[in-house]
RNA sequence: UGGGCUAUAGCCAAGCGGUAAGGCACAGGACUUUGACUCCUGCAUCUCGCUGGUUCGAAUCCAGCUAGCCCAG
């Protein structure tokens, strides 16, 4: 008789994964339930009812679930990984001008890296998340993020960045169903967190003051400077450039009669560039850190795909070719908003994602 | 210290005797596993620079005062 394949299911105590662990051993495999701590104080859980994809309230729901779904679960510590791969990468982007998404680097070093392999280590086959995506082996042997059967709820954007290695060793068992399904599910099985809310926000900064917490977090001052329209005539004084990002709008506290918003910020003058809403759009990027997923590469040809600039963008047509080493020109067939640096393109051919790079 | 103009919420600004539009900003909410965007709601009631007066009734008319702007000195 073949020996049950072993699966390591990251529980964040949400409905996502919580369902996720029962479908795998509903599916024969042997699961074991791991909540992945990551950034709280273990005294801090009180601040925890509204949870984050990763708080900790976490812990007293996925030890729940998996004791009703009946699977070993253990909590094992990643803090000191999350530490070095997502918060002092998301301040230092900051400081730097730009604007992170932490999501994505938790996903590839924390979530895959760091849980995976410590999984293959005890002996797994495999991880699993409970990720509204799914992932197909190609004809071409590679492994690639598929977009999730409701395009309500895809979130292969936030996971473009996971490497061939890690997908091949990777379950999505909810990427196949809707979010209304997977909650019927939750309720059929009586689990406690079938009603739980979404998760949103930074997980780490739950009362949504990011700048107060690079503060805490690095002792870094933001240093005021001027807002500048695109002729240089200076507007008024910002806060701080960790405080804006490319088209924002509110919180410049700038009346000129009619909405501006945030077009470029300039690190080296300290300034933040403020101009028109059409100012906003752009016809082109240029991205590097480069990771391909459908393909290895684009050889020196230039390919056709729908590019998505931030996790909730619809996604936008455009021709993408290689201008140099690792870096990639995305030109759009119609201007989209905001180009951010900092931010992800995820280029996508049909429900697949062939790859995506950071924004510069 | 001659003449003229203007003073309405944080900013801009309607209003022209009948019981304070609108925009921006701001706040709260919705949306969202990032930051944003977007949407919804709220936002002048011993109130319209101050003090009096006319009137049934004034931000709107009159007088004086104060402040700022412009022209002439």
């Amino acid at each position: 008789m073949a020996k049950k394949k072993k699966v390591v299911v990251g529980m964040s105590g949400g409905v996502d994964s919580s369902v996720a662990a029962w479908l795998l051993k509903e599916q024969g495999y042997e699961v074991i339930g791991i909540t992945m701590q990551i950034w709280q104080d273990e005294e801090e859980q009180s601040l925890q009812e509204n949870g984050g994809c990763c708080g900790l309230s976490a812990v007293e729901d996925a030890r729940r679930v998996a004791w009703q779904i009946g699977i070993p679960y253990y909590v094992m510590n990643f803090k000191k990984e999350f530490q070095s791969r997502v918060i002092r990468y998301f301040t230092d982007e900051y400081v730097c001008g730009r604007t992170p998404n932490p999501c994505i680097a938790c996903n590839r070093y924390v979530k895959w890296e760091a849980l995976l392999e410590r999984s293959l280590e005890l002996g797994a086959d495999y991880i699993a998340t409970g990720h509204y995506a799914r992932i197909d082996q190609l004809e071409n042997g590679r492994f690639a993020l598929r977009t999730s059967a409701s395009a309500a709820k895809d979130q292969t954007y936030a996971l473009y960045n996971l490497t061939q290695h890690q997908l091949a060793h990777t379950l999505m068992p909810v990427g196949i169903y809707t979010k209304e399904e997977i909650r019927m599910f939750a309720q059929k099985l009586d689990l406690p967190v079938a009603d739980k809310a979404d998760s949103q926000e930074i997980c780490f900064v739950p009362d949504h003051d990011y700048a107060g917490f690079i503060r805490r977090e690095t002792g870094y001052q933001p240093e005021p400077g001027n807002f500048v329209n695109r002729e240089g005539n200076v507007l008024g004084r910002h806060k701080g450039i960790i405080h804006y990002t490319v088209g924002q709008r509110k919180g410049l506290n700038l009346s000129l009669g009619h909405p501006v918003f945030v077009v470029e910020i300039r690190p080296d003058s300290n300034e933040v560039v403020i101009g028109e809403q059409n100012d906003v759009f752009t016809e082109s990027l240029i991205c590097d850190k480069l990771n391909w997923m459908a393909i290895d590469g684009l050889h020196g040809q230039e390919r056709q795909v729908v590019a998505k600039i931030r996790y909730s963008h619809k996604g936008a047509p455009c021709r993408i070719k290689e201008i140099g080493a690792d870096l990639v020109e995305c030109r759009f067939f119609e201007p989209v908003r905001a180009v951010t640096p900092g931010q992800a393109v995820v280029f996508y051919e049909g429900e697949y994602v062939i790859g995506g790079g950071t924004i510069r």
